[in-house]
Formats: C-alpha cells, structure tokens, sequence
DNA sequence: GTGAAAGCGCTAACAC
DNA sequence: GTGTTAGCGCTTTCAC
C-alpha cells in the first residue's frame, strides 16, 4: 500500500555503510568526518530510494517535533483568519516548520480551551499560535504558561504572554488624517458599540487628530451602532441629518462604511463628492467592489501571523526569550490603503475646504 | 520549562504496576483483564500526575499517527477555505485525529506540489485531503497516490482519487425555478468567462431548467464576462439595456449579482419590483449586506469538508474502501438560501406574472 | 573515518 | 491478573 518503508538502514545496506553514517551525511553534522566519495554515495542512494525522514521518529529522539500549534477562534467566519494563518504557515515552512490546526468556538469554556491546547501539547507541538479573530483582552488557559507562545491579535490579561496586536490608534490616525488632508474641517464617525480595544482606541485617536490639526471634535458627530452595515447604515443616517452635517465620515470598519454608502444613495449624496467616507479593516470583497471603492486602513493580520511565527521559532530555537515581549504587546501598523472614496469636501460647504476636486460623475 | 516529562512509566511506578497495565487500562484494551481496583488506581494516579500520552511515541510504535494533511490553495484569498477547513477540523477532532494544514499556491509547480505532499508523507500523516477554492479539474502529484487521500472542490483529472464537489446543475437548476416560480417567464443570465465546470453545468442547468418549464431560452439574454463585480455589472447592463429587457436574472455568482445591482440603480430599476435577481455562492459578507438581501444559492464548503474527512478516516481505519468514490466524484447538493431579491415580476411586463407583489418601496 | 549500541515513550506479544 | 521485553525509526555517544 503505502510503499514508503524505506528508511536509514535501507539506505544504510543499499549503500554499504552503517546507519551512523548515514544520519551524519543526511544530516551535515558537523563534527562528523565522513569521506566525500562515501556522502556522494550515502546521497545517491537515499535518493534513488526515495528516501524520506521519519519526522515522528526523529522527533521522538531530538524532543522537538518541528510543529507549533495554531489554536483559533471561528476560523470560519471570516476571512481574517486566512490571511492570519498564511502568515504563520508560510514563516514555519520556510523555517521547516509545520501548522497544527485547532478551532476552537469562542464561546468555548474555559476547560474546553484548555483541552485543546492539552491536544496540542500531547502532540508534542514545540510552540503554540493563539489566534482571535478581533483585538481584544482575554485569559489564556492556564496549560499555556510553560510552552513557548504568542497571542496574534489579542492580549492576555495578566499579560504573561507576549503577543502581536494591530495599531488601532495609528491607523486611526491615519484615517481622519486622510480626511483632514483632502480639505475636511468638519468630520463625522460612526462607531461600533462592543467594548473592545478598537471602539475606544479608534474613538480617541479620532478626537486626538481632530485636536493636533486644530478642528474641533463635535460630540453630535459622532453615532455608535451595532458594527454591521444595518449599523452602518442607522449610524450614518443619523450623522447624515444632523443640521450641520459633515463632509466627510470615518467609519468604525468596512462593514459600517457599506451601511454608510447606503444612507448616502438614500439621501441622495454622492460619495465622494458630496461625502467622503474612509472605513477600516480592508476587507477586500467589501472595499474593493464598493462603488465608488473604498479607502479604508488595513489590518495586518498576514504580518501579525508572520511576526508571531518568526518569533516564537525564534524562541523555540533559543535564539530569542520570549519574556521580553511579554510586559506589553507588540504593535504592528495599519497602513492605509487609498481608494476612490475620499475627495475634497464640495465647495459649497462651509468649510475653509478648496474646490481642487469639484469632478462631476453622477 | 516544559514540565511534562510525566511518562506512563512514572504512573507506572505511582500507582505500583506495570507499565503493561497502565497501557492497557489507558487505552482501555479489550483483551486485557485488569482488575476493577487496579484500574481505578491507575486512572487516579494518571489524573493526578496530569499525565498525557505522547502521541508520537504512540504513533511511531503502531504506525497511525492520527493527523491528517490537508493541502490548500489559497487558504487566504477566499472566505470558502475556512468552510472546508472547519468542515475538516471539527469531524477530524470529534475522531481524535487532527488536522496539519499546507498552503499551496496554485500557480505552484507540479514540483512544489509534489514536496507539499512528501513533506505531509515524511510527517507520517495517516491521508490527505486536498482542496482547492473553487470546483475545477487537476492533475494531483504523483507522489499522492498510495496514500488514502481524497480531493475537496476539485476533480482528479484521471479519475484516480475520490473527490467530493458541489452539485452545480442541481443548485443552478434551484436558483432558476426559484425565478420561474415567482411567475417569472423571461429571464437574463450573466455568466462567468472562466472554462470551468460551473460555467458549463450552470448555463445548462439554465437552458435545461427554462425548457422543463416550457419556457423559450433567448440566447440574447445571456452575456459573459469576467466573474468579478465590474464583470457582473457590463453583464447586466447589457443584459438590461436588451430590447425586450428580462424581468429577472440569473447571475453566475455573489460578486457579478452585486454588479447587477449597481446596474439596475444606474438604470432606475428597483430590485426586487423591476427586477428580481438570483446569485449564487453565498458569500454571506455580499449576500447577507446587498440592499436588498440577495437570494442565492449556497456552495456547500463545510459539508463536503466533513464529508472528505469522514470517509478519509473510514477509508484508514479500514471501514470503507476509497476505491468506490474514485469513479466519478461525489456530488453534494447545493441548497437555496431565499433572501429579498426576488419578486414577482412586475405587472405590466410582457409575462404572464401576477401583480401580487406591487410593493413600493423606495 | 566509520560503526555498535543505547534509548526517546510507547504498545503488544508473550511469559508467568 | 500482571509483568518483561522487543522494537517502531531515528540520533548521538563512544569505541575502534
């Protein structure tokens, strides 16, 4: 069936050389000295043989198993998962390394999380990812401490793990600065109503930005909904309507910048000219098929993934002490990706706001 | 570090047997006789010394190491992959097996193809699924046959392994029904451009769905373009600009449906009064937030996840032969997700549609 | 330069 | 009922 019992000591006979000899060949150790007709040969034969390592028996020998284990939430729900687990799988490989994967529901209990990374740890994983699908605080299970591992996009709560999160407030920033940039003086924000890192964080470099470019925050600006395009949309309809209503609006995430197009169409504003909107997140099916496309800040999940791999092999390896990254999160930025859906502010506006931008589309 | 080097030998020793009798009552061995005592005994001490089996040892000792490879392309580009991996890991788990997960590229070399797999071989996994993100026909590695393994998405071109895809004529068949039983009578499709098995099955399913119903297939109605939105929207716009326009369309997927819905607003008609429109996919992040609710069908991306996985454990545990499934692939349905976009047709279109759903909206 | 042999943690004959 | 032991495929110490 499987026709692949050809080991070391096949290779080992087939090439008229004892098994020590082979590892040492096949492995380039180094404080071996083997002839260099006998390595020719010892690789001449594995390869005519087809010889591959058994990675569970040299594991069992070595005590590293070359895997790490990827614990993540929903990994099904979104796509912020893929571009997560790319990153770390694509860092392992190429670091000879292989992905265990567990999903676990976040509405798991606390017993049931920590039979997963049990599992994990019966496999004899030499680290592990836990991964969450949105920024936020948690309690690891207590069966983490003890082996190498990072958190990607979440913090531990006792902060005894290091772990990888996402600069909200950098890439906030960078969102109204956008805004501010092209000319808006008087700047909405529909935000989300979960208590989570990224609604306060986002909130407050919104306000901080506004601040630093000397405009004035007004508080009827800004509406907080579900973080959904219904949301979205209520949200943005209610900014939309304030008496003096603002050129532009910076949205919680893509999702409620989809509700906030829809207010626009229903309020017959076109985007951008009569409204600019910037979202976050990135989510490329979202942003990119908006009409007009959306400029929005991007999450690096792909980057979070690749930086806690690299890291955590890197401790593993004994290269690096994870310890160091332990006392407060590392911070990964989002930069912005510019579309179509910011513009001058119209020049009727009662903003200080040139006209440069006054295209006509319809 | 790692405080875990408890081994059946420590329980052993603990609970004052042997190592053969915590084997056997761990692992609960039919022929074993162990008394009732002792195995209490032994499973308190385990318990208490927090013992976990290394399931290394155990898998280089028996020859089943209880994890299985799964090959992906694309794991990040696609909401689908997180479906089909969920759909794995949970049927994988719930039979103690765990999954260990490549990314592939699809523009990968027939090459690196082969070393994904040889890398999952020298790992010692029991099978592997392979997948692919969307339903299409390839040529696997060589290197993968002799291994129970069984294809998600995808068909082999040799028909030489099992595979599990979506019923595409079936779903296309629902999808249109779906419009003829609205009282629709005259109806657009907008197809992809791609030569693959859906854009065939789906237009058949059309032509063959419309001539059951005793209705006459305009072949003015069906345009092509690339399945994107800006595809789906010349599509539409085309296809509504047509002389005798149709009063509902069938669109290849999610994306080119969202296109069609910037057609119609461009062009004033309203969905679903003017037009009612059917996608398919499901993309819940388009489907689930187009205004109105899209009515699609659903790719069943978990369920042929799960099926893969279920009888590629049945195949290596020796309860079924992968050999019957490897003849012609097994087909999955491919269920109808209503939503708001389809209505009658509006009454005074040229069919024979009632005016029962002369609701206005806007 | 090369090889013999111990042992990683476990299972499963087989012996008692 | 319970214990002894060989060996899964490999690495590595030590001897030659």
């Amino acid at each position: 069936m499987t026709k692949r019992p050809v080991g070391i000591k096949d290779v080992a006979a087939a090439a008229g050389v004892s098994v020590t000899t082979v590892s040492h060949v096949l492995n380039d150790v180094a404080y071996a000295r083997v002839g260099t007709e006998t390595r020719e040969r010892v690789h001449e034969v594995a390869q005519r043989l087809g010889y591959g390592p058994n990675r569970l028996a040299q594991a069992l020998r070595t005590q590293r198993s070359g895997m790490i284990g990827f614990i993540s939430e929903e990994i099904a729900t979104t796509p912020h998962a893929g571009r997560i687990i790319l990153g770390a799988e694509e860092t392992a490989r190429a670091r000879g390394y292989n992905i265990m994967i567990i999903n676990s529901t976040s509405t798991g209990s606390q017993d049931s999380r920590e039979s997963d990374v049990a599992d994990l740890l019966d496999r004899q994983v030499d680290g592990i990812l836990y991964a969450t699908m949105y920024h936020r605080k948690l309690s690891v299970p207590r069966n983490l401490s003890g082996v190498p591992a990072v958190l990607v996009d979440s913090e531990d709560i006792s902060n005894s793990v290091s772990s990888v999160i996402p600069d909200e407030a950098g890439g906030a920033r960078l969102a109204v600065q956008t805004l501010i940039d092209a000319g808006h003086t008087r700047i909405g924000m529909i935000n989300n109503t979960d208590d989570v890192p990224a609604t306060h964080s986002r909130l407050k470099a919104f306000q901080d930005t506004l601040a630093d470019a000397g405009l004035t925050f007004h508080e009827e600006l800004v509406h907080s909904e579900i973080s959904e395009v219904p949301g979205g949309y209520q949200a943005a309809l209610r900014v939309l309507k304030s008496p003096n209503r603002p050129t532009a609006i910076f949205c919680y995430n893509d999702r409620m910048a989809m509700g906030a197009y829809r207010a626009a169409a229903k309020l017959g504003l076109r985007i951008p000219e009569d409204i600019s909107i910037v979202g976050f997140d990135n989510q490329q099916l979202i942003a990119e098929n908006l009409y007009p496309a959306l400029t929005t800040v991007a999450l690096p999940h792909y980057e979070m993934g690749a930086w806690a791999t690299k890291n955590l092999i890197d401790a593993i390896e004994g290269k690096t002490d994870l310890q160091q990254f332990t006392a407060q999160p590392t911070i990964l930025p989002c930069p912005m990706v510019l579309r179509e859906s910011v513009a001058a502010p119209p020049s009727n506006s009662h903003s200080r706001g040139t006209d440069l931008s006054a295209r006509t589309t319809t």
